[in-house]
DNA sequence: GCTAGCACTCTGCCGGGCAGAGTGCTGAAA
DNA sequence: TTTCAGCACTCTGCCCGGCAGAGTGCTAGC
């Protein structure tokens, strides 16, 4: 595509995207292009619509960039926001004082991602795709009642009350979870399952069938943690003053199971991944966009962070800002 | 007031509750009163529009509920809800299948208690007046790093990342740790606390620092959690239609520390407590209804479970169902 | 290839008119 | 004293026509 051309796109998009009214070519000539006449502007964009990357919602209205078009933007066009330190200190700030358990600190990732991008924000904990075993801890409730818990990598905690037949004291919980943490320390559910086969019946067969469990569990990422925040930014959008249209995104956000499909895409794909309007597999985010990319401690653990906005969003901005909290909070967790 | 009076009354807040449509004598009078005339409910309408219990958005409408026609309503007109067979089973088979730990736990609460109401739900989780240690743990990281697990009373888990001068070899710490046990399991703040200025310097101080420092934030109630969900359901009623009116509800709902204050309120109040339109304390939720009660597996570990609609609410179904999920995750929490 | 000019189209807004819903009042009946 | 039928009145919601404004596409000339 011709260099007018594309600067004419950007243009578009970035008008489109501070003003939310569709652009004529008058507005594009006073503010973008002041030696050329709107005549001009206005065939361009007429070729523009015709290659599909503009669109009029009416004969007489400017023209609104189609979903193609902020493809084109994005893939060609935008060049990354150099992010103004008072945001870069803010995500710090913010990130820093995050509480140390994983809970916390997803949740404070998320408002932090929102509260920057003035979008809505989802996040997933990290996660590895095996889990592996870093202590164990048994703890005795009532005689016949057991409450485990599981140090993970990641410094994951898990817990589960484990009723036995067999009764036991503290002493002897306390005697058994040395065993059991040199045993099985480091080790992943392969080793614990194989541990577990081996094993005589009774207590220890009880419980390591439970820690079978919840390893399993983790690694089916079946109860993985998703938070969502920012819904509140959205509400400011034009795009979102009729409810139906939001409505939709919290019929994502809300339904956990969704939204861990959503994330699960984007595992093994590229680090940053930009779905746009009609790109997007549920059809309760047409309209919408997803800039998502990956964090977390280590490259053995990763979870998800994205940006729900739009289609007419600051997507340069969004990146930018998308990756420096994701490389903040990956600092600030590998410190941990 | 006059039985006739109260009536009528009652039958205005039933009629709106499910049409959203003020309501005018003709309406009242097919549906409720076939032996009075509209020329008579006419006249008792105007009435309880004298007494403050009805208002007209405009001079030729139907009335419509003031908020102290709600609150006379709820005091004195509303019989509870006997709650449909399916609801109830739904409420116990959801709770049933929630996770063992208090996060998922209150999660499910919250989701389940926005799914029989249909509106949006706040859950803040169980927590005493006071911790009380159940369990320790440390686990070496680094030579000079400890993760301090501490299981408090309710089952809770507390992790913290504690940075020692002094290097300890995790046999060093299983020491440590069984001797933490058995001063600690039991005790509250003060006396962990008064052990920790007893304590010599080194590592034991060390921790034991944290461990107060932990107990603190428990008892400060700063780290409380608290979820919310089911904002959805409030996107399917008029009074939201105009985004305005959501956007003020979901600053509260997704500003954890508005929402620790709301919750607050409540503690040590009566059990039940329904906060209607400009009762509330937060201009943000004019226009809207609180309705709130506690929950938890015992009397010293109480949280806080909420509904929060339109003033236009049902309010009987909503009480109801209210108090019966709050009854069933309160249940299902003794049994861990 | 660019541009000034012009005719054309579509929206958004305003004001009037009208049907519909609901009220308050009054005088008569029970 | 209470109830009620009838009536005048009021206010909204909706439809409709007209009009200004914004923007386009086309054409002819530079």
């Amino acid at each position: 595509m011709e260099n007018r051309k594309q600067a004419i796109l950007r243009a578009v998009v970035n008008e489109f995207t501070t003003s939310a009214v569709p652009v004529g070519s008058q507005a594009l000539q006073s503010r973008y292009f002041v030696n050329l006449s709107s005549a001009t502007i206005r065939s361009e964009l007429a070729e523009l619509a015709d290659l599909g990357y503009l669109a009029q919602p009416h004969t007489s209205a400017g023209r609104v960039p189609t979903d193609s078009g902020y493809r084109y933007f994005v893939d060609f066009l935008m060049d990354l926001e150099k992010i103004p330190e008072h945001v870069g200190s803010f995500i710090d700030h913010e990130l820093r004082q995050a509480p140390a358990d994983v809970q916390g600190m997803v949740e404070k990732v998320a408002m932090t991602l929102a509260a920057v991008t003035q979008n809505a924000s989802v996040a997933s904990a990290p996660q590895g795709s095996q889990a592996r075993i870093k202590h164990l801890d048994l703890v005795s409730l009532e005689p016949s009642e057991v409450l485990l818990i599981l140090l993970l990598e990641g410094n994951l905690l898990r817990q589960q009350v484990v009723m036995v037949t067999q009764e036991a004291t503290q002493a002897e919980l306390t005697k058994l979870t040395g065993k059991l943490n040199s045993t099985l320390s480091g080790r992943g559910s392969e080793d614990a399952r194989r541990y577990y086969d081996t094993a005589t019946l009774g207590l220890e067969k009880e419980l390591l069938g439970r820690v079978v469990t919840v390893l399993d569990l983790y690694e089916q990422g079946s109860e993985s943690l998703v938070v969502h925040d920012g819904v509140r930014n959205l509400l400011r959008q034009p795009e979102f003053a009729e409810s139906s249209r939001l409505h939709q995104v919290l019929e994502v956000l809300e339904e956990t199971r969704y939204l861990t499909v959503l994330l699960r895409q984007l595992i093994g794909e590229s680090d940053l991944q930009i779905v746009i309007g009609s790109e997007n597999a549920s059809s309760q985010l047409q309209g919408c966009a997803v800039v998502l990319t990956t964090y977390g401690p280590s490259n053995r653990l990763k979870g998800v962070l994205g940006v729900i906005g739009p289609t007419r969003m600051a997507y340069s901005q969004t990146v930018a800002r998308l990756q420096a909290v994701a490389r903040s909070a990956s600092e600030r967790m590998a410190e941990q």
